[in-house]
DNA sequence: ATATAGTCTCCCGTAATGGGAGAGTCAAGA
DNA sequence: TCTTGACTCTCCCATTACGGGAGACTATAT
C-alpha cells in the first residue's frame, strides 16, 4: 500500500492531480482510511494511471479517458473516438501553422515601418440578408450617390425596414475609372416591391470575407484596398468575387468625411 | 451611435465577448446610459475592435493585448512579446504534430490488434537521487537475487532510511544471456558509507526515459521488453543508455510472481 | 514527548466567455 | 395610449484540470 505521495513519486503525476481524479471517480485508491481519510494506492494501479496520462496526451479530455476506461466499449466506437481527436488534432495544427505565419506577418510589417501597422485585416462570415438594390454601369466612382438617391426614396416610401447600413458591390472584376458596374443594396426587413430598376433578392451568405477597416475620406480609400489586397496576397488567399463597401459612418451620421467608417470586404478563398 | 447588439453585428462580436471587454476594460463603449446602463458604441471604435480579434488570434491574451493598445510601448518591446509568441506557437505546433503521430499509432494498433492496446509508453523525468548500488557481471539474470541479497543486509545494518523502490541497471548494450553487466541500486536518504562492493553515488538525473509497466512474473519481461523497444521505434526516439528496472511490487510484498509489479525504463533521446 | 513531514478537506482562482434568470427599456403597430 | 416583441441590463453559475494555500489532523522517527 502506497500513500499518496509515494504514488505520485512513482507515477510522476501530482498530488493534486490524483485527489482530483479520485474526485472524479477516474482513479480511485485501493483504500481510503475510513478514519482519517488517508489514500492508499497499489502499484498495480499504476498501468491504469499511466493509460490516463497517455490519454490525455492524446488529446482527450479526463470524461473521455473515463469513458474509454470505464465501459468496455465496442472497438468500433473506440476507433470513431480516436478519429474524431484525430481531425481535431488536425484542425489545431493547421490553426497554429496560420497563427505562426500571421505573427511572422507581423514581424516583418513592424520591422519594415518601425511602428506599430495602422490596419488589421479580419476574416469574417457574412449570412445570407434580403437587400433592395439597383445596379448600373456608372461613368465614374462619384455618382454612386446617385444611386442612392435613387433607392432610398423607393425605400422610405414603401416604409421599408432597413436592415443594416448600405453595401456597394463592385462587379468589375478588375479596376476601372471610369463605367464602373456598381451595385448599391441596402439590406431590409421583411418583404418590399420590386421594380424595373430596384431589385429585391437575397444576397448570398460569404464563408470568408477578408475585411479591413477604412478610416477617413473616400479619397484615400485605395491606400486601404492597397493594404488589403496585399495581406490577402501575404497570407495565402486567392480572391474569388467582387469586392463590396460598407458604409458603417457616412454622410447620414456626419458632415466631415475625416470621420466617415468605411467596410471594405474582399470574398476570398484559401490558395 | 450603435446598440451593442448592432454593434455585434456589424463587428461579428458576440455580445458576451463585447460586455466582457468593457468589464476588462479593454474596449469601452463611448457612452453608457447613465440611467439604463444601456452601451452605445461608434463605428470608429471598429479598428480598435479588429485590432483585438486580430491579436487574440496571434495567441495574445486579452491582458497582452491590453498592454499593447494602452500604453504605446516601445516598438521594441512589441517585436520582443512577438518573439515569445512565435515561440510559444511553435511549441504548440510541435506538440500539436506529436499529438497526432501518436493518436494515428493507436488507430494503427487498434486497427491491427482489434482491441484495445495492452501497454502504454510514457515519457518521464527522474530526478538525480542518491542510491547505494552492487554492481557485478553475473553468470545468469536469475542470479541478480544475490546481489540484493548482499545489498539489503548492508542496508539494514547501517540503519539506512530507504528512499524508494529498487532498481536494476542493465549495462550491457545489447541483450545477453549470460555474463550480464548488472547493478542493483536502492534509492537512500541521507548518508551511508560505502565499502568495495557497494557503492554510494548519485545516480544522475535522466530528462527522457521511456516507460512501461509490466504486470507480472518475471518470465515475460521480454514481450514488455520487446513493446517497449518498438514502440520507441514507432514514436521517433532512439535509446541513449542503459535501460533499468524498477521493482514497484515484488518479493517483498507478494508471493504471488503473476502480481508483480515492474517498471521497465529506457532512456532515449528524440531523433 | 516532540519535531517534522505528510495528508486531509475546503475554498478560491484560472481564461474567456456561454447560458439563463429576472427585471427593465425601446420602438412600432393597433 | 396600450401592448407586444425584441433588446438590454446585471447577477450568478458553469466550463477544464488542476495549483495554491489555510487550518486541522496523522504518521514516523528521534
Amino acid at each position: 500500500m502506497l500513500r499518496i505521495g509515494d504514488f505520485s513519486r512513482l507515477s510522476r503525476v501530482s498530488v493534486k492531480a490524483l485527489r482530483y481524479y479520485d474526485e472524479i471517480g477516474l482513479l480511485k485508491p485501493v483504500e481510503v482510511d475510513r478514519f482519517t481519510g488517508y489514500r492508499y494506492y497499489s502499484a498495480d494501479q499504476l498501468p491504469r494511471l499511466n493509460r490516463i496520462v497517455v490519454l490525455k496526451n492524446l488529446g482527450l479530455s479526463l470524461e473521455e479517458v473515463a469513458q474509454l476506461l470505464n465501459n468496455d466499449l465496442p472497438v468500433s466506437h473506440i476507433i470513431q473516438l480516436l478519429h474524431v481527436k484525430q481531425a481535431e488534432v488536425q484542425q489545431r495544427l493547421q490553426d497554429e501553422e496560420r497563427r505562426l505565419v500571421q505573427v511572422e506577418e507581423w514581424l516583418k510589417r513592424i520591422g519594415k515601418e518601425g511602428i506599430m501597422p495602422a490596419y488589421d485585416v479580419v476574416i469574417k462570415k457574412v449570412n445570407a440578408q434580403t437587400v433592395a438594390s439597383v445596379r448600373d454601369v456608372i461613368p465614374a466612382y462619384n455618382d454612386i450617390g446617385k444611386l442612392f438617391n435613387e433607392l432610398y426614396p423607393y425605400l422610405g416610401k414603401h416604409k421599408a425596414q432597413l436592415g443594416g447600413p448600405p453595401i456597394a458591390i463592385y462587379h468589375d472584376m478588375e479596376y476601372r475609372e471610369r463605367d464602373v458596374d456598381v451595385e448599391v443594396a441596402v439590406p431590409i426587413a421583411g418583404s418590399l416591391a420590386a421594380t424595373d430598376r430596384i431589385k429585391v433578392y437575397e444576397l448570398p451568405a460569404v464563408e470568408h470575407l477578408a475585411c479591413l477597416i477604412h478610416q477617413g475620406a473616400y479619397e484615400t480609400l485605395n491606400e486601404s484596398y492597397q493594404a488589403l489586397m496585399s495581406w490577402v496576397e501575404a497570407n495565402g488567399y486567392q480572391m474569388t468575387g467582387p469586392d463590396r463597401e460598407v458604409y458603417l459612418k457616412s454622410y447620414d451620421q456626419t458632415n466631415d468625411p475625416a470621420s466617415f467608417v468605411t467596410e471594405l470586404q474582399q470574398p476570398v478563398a484559401k490558395k
